[in-house]
DNA sequence: CTAACTGCAAAAGCTTTGCTTTTCA
DNA sequence: TGAAAAGCAAAGCTTTTGCAGTTAG
């Protein structure tokens, strides 16, 4: 656990943002001037490996990183991207559903929802 | 309609293995040898934006594109990144569930399964 | 002490873009 | 014939990697 990975983590729990890797680098930078841009993508993917963070991998869209590492769902804006919890709890069955129908082995799944959140929204609504 | 962009086209409506934009490349080349991959992109949004096809944005993982144009999920192989559609409908109700949680204007989700395909399976089992 | 890790820079992989030439209606 | 699109190559953006030097345990 060196100094690096250590500071990475705190900003992460901190944090309730779902930063990209880039803006996890930024935020570090402020702590540790000197950290470089290949560290904080090593280290987020060592600590989403041993499950202390989760790397949140969204459909056509960069990675975000979440120091929340319970299972749960994710809303996105489709105007200026920004990514919030979703108000729902996982849906546990849903895998079973599918498993006779498929060859497949089911592992997991990933549902995200696509929005405007409040602050386009109001945009979108004075603008029309 | 140019020519370029009828045979991207009809090459997607006849392949049911959701190609990625080097691939369905690929594919037209064999038709249009001087065709470029510039111009596949172009025509892939392009047919996207009219309906034509449907661009599959997978979390971590390439653009897929799909003839089929009607709304269904996929499953994803984590071996070999194979991609099938998910026999299961689609769970029209889903978004009302949260549109009360939230402050965001819902606008759509995306539900995509993640697990070992048959042959993918097959080797893991034999191995262990 | 040494295995693991850092910083730096270069490279990789997918996608987009600028520009000139060609094509389609 | 003029607007839209193609071809080609370069650039863009996120992420990964190689390597030499540094650090944690």
């Amino acid at each position: 656990m060196t100094r690096q990975r250590r500071v990475i983590l705190e900003t992460l729990r901190e944090s309730n943002a779902h930063p990209s890797a880039d803006e996890v680098y930024e935020l570090v930078r402020r702590k540790l001037s000197r950290i470089s841009l290949g560290t904080v993508y090593r280290n987020l993917d060592i600590l989403a490996e041993l499950g202390e963070i989760q790397k949140i991998a969204l459909s056509g869209s960069l990675n975000r990183f979440d120091g929340e590492t319970r299972k749960h769902y994710h809303i996105r804006c489709i105007n200026c991207d920004r990514l919030d919890d979703a108000p729902m709890g996982t849906l546990e069955d849903i895998e079973e559903g599918i498993g006779g129908a498929t060859r497949y082995k089911i592992i997991g799944h990933r549902l995200e929802f696509m929005g405007l959140c409040p602050e386009c929204l109001d945009i979108a609504t004075d603008r029309w």
